[in-house]
DNA sequence: CGTAAGATGAAG
DNA sequence: TTCATCTTACGG
C-alpha cells in the first residue's frame, strides 16, 4: 500500500526510516529520514493556510509534489505535498542521516558556507542544511517525485511506533502548542532534541 | 505602495 | 543571542 494514500500526519510519522535519495549529474547522494513536520489545511503554521497562492500552489498538489520554497531570504526547504489534488497539506523533510555521497554533501555544504570542513552530523541535520547538501534548488518547486531525480525508498523493517518521538514543531510562532513534529529515538541526526 | 515577519544557520 | 538577507502577505 502507498505510503501518499495516508493522511498527513501518518504520511508524517511513517516517512521516517524512508530513505530520500537525489541522483543528479553531479552524483547521487542519500540518507535516512529521521525527522519530519506536517503542516495541515487547518493549522496557522501552515503556508496554506489561507488560501491557495503561487507560492504555496504546490501544497494544493497531488501526494508526491514537491515544495520547494526560501525562508529568511538565504535558506530553503523541501517538502513533499500529501493528500488529495486542492487540499493544501505537506510534510517537511527537517533532517536525515547521511547514508551516501558524504563527499558530495560535504562539498556542497561548504560552498554555501564559509566553513572549512564539517562533520557528518552537521550534513543534513536541519531542512535547510539538508536541501544544500542534497542539491535540491527552487527549480524543483511544484514538480512531482517521480520526475524530479528524487526517490524515496521505504526501509526494510518499519520503525517501531516506541521509536517515534512527537513534539512541537520548530521555529513557528503560529499553532506553536501542535504535536506536528515527529523524529526517530535517540538518533543523533536529528536538528534539535 | 510600505513593511514586518518568517517551517534557518553560523558565529559570538 | 544576534545577524545575514529577501520574498511574500497584508494593511493603508
Amino acid at each position: 500500500m502507498n505510503i501518499f494514500s495516508l493522511d498527513t500526519l501518518s504520511i508524517a510519522k511513517n516517512l521516517l526510516g524512508y530513505t530520500f535519495i537525489h541522483e543528479s549529474v553531479e552524483g547521487k547522494t542519500a540518507g535516512i529520514i529521521v525527522e519530519t513536520e506536517a503542516y495541515l489545511q487547518d493549522d496557522p503554521a501552515c503556508h496554506a493556510y489561507r488560501k491557495k497562492s503561487v507560492r504555496n500552489a504546490p501544497m494544493f498538489g497531488k501526494a508526491g509534489t514537491i515544495y520547494v520554497y526560501q525562508i529568511y531570504g538565504m535558506h530553503f526547504c523541501v517538502n513533499i505535498s500529501t493528500n488529495q489534488e486542492d487540499i493544501g497539506e505537506a510534510v517537511l523533510i527537517r533532517a536525515l542521516e547521511p547514508t551516501e555521497g558524504l563527499d558530495l554533501m560535504e562539498e556542497r555544504r561548504l560552498k554555501h558556507s564559509k566553513l572549512t570542513q564539517m562533520k557528518p552530523k552537521d550534513l543534513c541535520s536541519g531542512p535547510g542544511k539538508l536541501v544544500q547538501a542534497m542539491g535540491i534548488n527552487k527549480n524543483m518547486n511544484d514538480w512531482h517525485i517521480l520526475d524530479s531525480g528524487l526517490k524515496i525508498i521505504p526501509p526494510k523493517i518499519q520503525i517501531a511506533d516506541s521509536d517515534i518521538i512527537t513534539t512541537v514543531r520548530i521555529g513557528i510562532t503560529q499553532g506553536a502548542d501542535l504535536p506536528y513534529r515527529f523524529y526517530i529515538k535517540e538518533n543523533k541526526f536529528v536538528s534539535k532534541l
